[in-house]
DNA sequence: AGTAATCGTTACGGATGCGTTTCATTCTCA
DNA sequence: TGAGAATGAAACGCATCCGTAACGATTACT
């Protein structure tokens, strides 16, 4: 159901994407702050800021900073958990699903030019 | 010979790919270092800061700082063009190479586990 | 209740990247 | 040979990111 990628083609495929991120309008994240977006959007919430803390393996003061920029482009939110107001939970925005629609068709597409 | 990734996987190959550079001892690049160096090394020599500014759509001077920077990592090197003086040739160096390597079995194994 | 632990944020100091402008060197060619 | 173009680098100001160490707010424990 995959075919592994030839070592050519895989760094083609990065290029690509990279330089399409690049000229793009869209802001670039750094790596660390795609690492966060993704992993908000691919498991299954709710998500705190300890919790992607230690499942990203760094620390709290870099997914607070991310959250930081990340939110004022929109792309997640922050609520106060009411049942244990300690807590934030971050949570997905329409802009950030789009960003990644957008992210995900430019990795495909160039996938497909090998 | 080759198939089109479903959104899902490729967000799956672009995070975890992501991860393991933020994970990684070696220093993450930013988006525009990783096009230029993968520029450098898959398309034919030589390459002049000019050149590689108006392939890459950037200014001369991002050009220039990101050789720096990838000139202490060791990833690049520089050499003036005896021929013409002016010009300065950017050439690659064997950790460079390993580097590109390394990326590019990390997008190969990564996109098997789809 | 009161102390300790937990959570997210802020503050500080340092490093790095970018865009624009300016500069020194080198070449072109009239 | 001398004016002008071309090339890459340096300078300046600005923004962003990082790691560590504090800090206020909230909850858990005894």
């Amino acid at each position: 159901m995959s075919i592994p990628l030839g070592t050519a083609q895989a760094l083609k495929l990065w290029r690509d994407v990279s330089l399409a991120q690049v000229h793009g309008k869209e802001a670039d994240l750094s790596t660390r702050q795609v690492s966060i977006l993704l992993t908000v959007y691919m498991e299954a919430p709710p998500h705190t800021i300890r919790e992607l803390a230690k499942k990203l393996q760094v620390s709290k003061p870099v997914i607070t900073r991310a959250l930081d920029s990340m939110g004022k482009l929109d792309l997640v939110t922050r609520r106060r958990d009411e049942a244990d107001r300690r807590n934030v939970l971050v949570q997905r925005t329409v802009k950030g699903a789009l960003y990644l629609d957008r992210l995900a068709d430019l990795i495909g597409l160039n996938s497909k030019n090998l």
